[in-house]
RNA sequence: CGGGGCGUAGCGCAGUCUGGUAGCGCACUCGGUUCGGGACCGAGGAGUCGGAGGUUCAAAUCCUCUCGCCCCGACCA
């Protein structure tokens, strides 16, 4: 493709409202222009990423067995009602009516009528399993769309459901899927790690998240550096350790000491001079749909997990009880609340539980306690609650540590059970005739989001740097003048790569060198070839890696070698 | 939904406080000189100042309403 017959409205200016780096270069490259809040065209570039995207995930879906279907975004409004989530959904459902005023949404994803493919066409234990899948857009409106193709309202995915007989069955085709997302993941080239996570409002029980590594990343996971245990942090266990004190004197007196203004753990730490870590952080929270105020206490250094907290309280989340709540509650400004006196529930950690002679604030302004010990001076019921953190010993094996790592979640898998079968009646005869509702699976990956997150962990200052099975091209040509020397060396090298199947994108432009070159860089494309008069002198055109830092470290392929060296160079980062 | 910010040419911005007939850089067009990491000179084209209403002799600027967008938080199969 020669750079001036296409469109490649690149810009040296990023709007102002791109922040992340994905968004920035994407916009920079000309890939893709926004009409709305998450709402992008797709230039010829970003399209071609979005369908080399799509080919990877079709193509191990595909080796997994999966059949390929297409299902509208237009649904009746019936199928979400059937399962309640017409409501459940909320605002995140874009609902319209048609001429008749009948109920329609678009599809923010296609549990409801995968289901309904099955009741209709898999009715004997014969039939499974299945596994049927599609690419397709969904819709959501996302209480905030933001970071470019990262969170959109409309977007594209893939999305797979497997019906299995058996729930053991249907944890083989989950297998099976999780081998084809690490096929995927592996193959864009993208440095990834399948973790543990909250199966959330899906239903189901067995779940892992695919987390593509980034420093952006919104979500945060921990992984062992020894043991394959990972886990997004709202879901990570924690072993607890005992920090070998229990045997330290308990005898000694509690006693009230002066902190004025120290509010913060490490205020107060620093102000008496003892560790974080022989502190207790008294956190006050109130349950979802609830009144009451209870306590969490923790030890000083440790942060709690909500998730967990709620899962101990039996509510769907919690949330900080507000500073009024907090003053009524404990009768003193915030940064002062402790267990001593404390009126309601108390939860302690079981790390926090085994603190001895710890710190804590006194429910007392200006007042914190010393030498508080947990059974001795309160009670407080013992629970898990902590949130896992860099260095923290695996809960899993032995001597391994936990690393954190920032992550965008790039797909998901969940057994889901029969949650969506059993409510619409999507049942099959077994081998004793028996009717049961088949099992199901869901796997999701998001394809544009994959774009976005390929940038987000292969750019640098200068732009993007693809891996090349999912550049948009293989090799960008840069032509230095508009000589014949030169345009027919191109002209000659673009026939010999496009007859080996390489994609070639020839920037003909009547442009500076110095403008081909940074737009080179901004677009990304793995390899670039620069023919130019100085090359052609020594019968040879220059050839350097998008990833080559070193600008005038091109290596010299010879003229009559250019084709296939180049080409071999492509078709091995290909695989 | 709470908090903050922004809407002026395709992009980045100034002008708004203190009302006086819209400007800069890049991009674009034409002419010329250049040509190995975002060249230079000259001449141009391009704007409902987000929208509506109001105040005023006069509104990008002041007032009211409204729409849109971005960021933080809440939320996120």
């Amino acid at each position: 493709m020669r750079f001036t017959h296409a469109l490649i409205p690149t810009l040296k200016e990023a709007p102002q409202d791109a922040t992340s780096a994905s968004h920035a270069l994407l916009l920079r490259g000309g890939y893709i222009r926004r009409l709305g809040a998450g709402i992008y065209d797709f230039l010829p570039l970003g399209l071609r990423v979005l369908r080399k995207v799509e080919r990877i995930v079709r193509a191990e879906m595909d080796r997994a067995g999966a059949l390929e279907i297409l299902m509208p975004v237009l649904l009746p409004g019936e199928y979400y009602k059937e399962t309640g989530r017409w409501d459940l959904y909320g605002d995140v459902l874009f609902r319209l009516k048609d001429r008749k005023g009948g109920d329609y949404n678009l599809a923010p994803t296609h549990e409801e009528i995968v289901t309904d493919i099955a009741r209709r066409e898999i009715k004997s234990w014969r039939d499974m399993p299945k596994n049927l899948y599609q690419i397709q857009t969904k819709f959501r409106d996302e209480p905030r769309p933001r970071a470019g193709l990262l969170r959109c309202r409309e977007f594209l995915m893939k999305d797979a459901y497997s019906f299995d007989t058996s729930e053991e069955k249907a944890l083989a085709s989950y297998e099976k899927m999780r081998v084809a997302y690490n096929n995927i993941f592996t193959r864009m080239g993208l440095k990834y790690r399948m973790v543990a996570a909250d199966s959330g409002a899906m239903g189901g029980n067995t779940s892992a998240e695919f987390q593509v590594l980034v420093d952006s990343g919104e979500d945060a996971i921990v992984a062992c550096d020894k043991c394959d245990y990972a886990a997004n942090v709202e879901v990570a266990e924690v072993k607890v350790v005992d920090p070998g004190r229990r045997a330290m004197a308990t005898t000694i007196r509690m006693m009230k000491v002066h902190t004025p203004g120290q509010k913060t753990i490490e205020e107060v730490s620093t102000f008496l001079n003892v560790k974080p870590s022989d502190t207790f952080k008294s956190l006050l929270y109130v349950g979802e749909g609830s009144k009451e105020v209870v306590m969490a206490l923790m030890r000083g250094d440790h942060a709690l997990n909500e998730v967990k907290l709620a899962r101990v309280l039996g509510v769907s989340s919690v949330h900080l009880a507000s500073e009024a709540d907090v003053k009524a509650a404990t009768g003193a400004e915030l940064g002062f609340a402790g267990p001593i006196g404390f009126k309601g529930k108390i939860y302690i950690d079981r790390a926090a539980a085994l603190v001895r002679n710890g710190v804590s604030g006194a429910n007392e302004t200006d007042y914190h306690l010393a030498n508080v010990n947990h059974g001795r001076d309160f009670d407080a019921e013992v629970v898990d609650v902590r949130q896992a953190q860099d260095g923290d010993l695996c809960p899993r094996c032995e001597g391994g540590r936990l690393h954190a790592y920032k992550g965008i979640e790039a797909g998901h898998i969940f057994v889901l059970g029969t949650h969506y079968s059993a409510k619409m009646g999507a049942t099959f005869l077994d081998e004793q005739q028996q009717q049961k509702p088949v099992v199901m699976g869901c796997y999701g990956i998001g394809v544009s989001r994959l774009v976005a997150t390929a940038i987000e962990q292969h750019h640098d200052d200068n732009g993007i740097a693809w891996p090349m099975r999912v550049a948009p091209y293989h090799v960008h040509i840069c032509t230095l003048a508009n000589d014949g020397a030169v345009v027919e060396a191109a002209q000659k090298l673009v026939d010999g790569l496009e007859a080996e199947g390489v994609e070639v994108l020839w920037d003909d432009r009547d442009e500076r060198p110095g403008v081909k070159f940074k737009d080179a860089d901004l677009l990304g494309v793995p390899l670039r070839v620069t023919i130019g008069a100085k090359g052609l002198a020594q019968g040879a055109v220059e050839l350097k890696p998008r990833t080559e830092k070193d600008p005038k470290k091109a290596e010299l392929v010879p003229l009559d070698v250019a084709a296939k060296t180049i080409a071999d160079r492509v078709k091995s980062a290909l695989g």
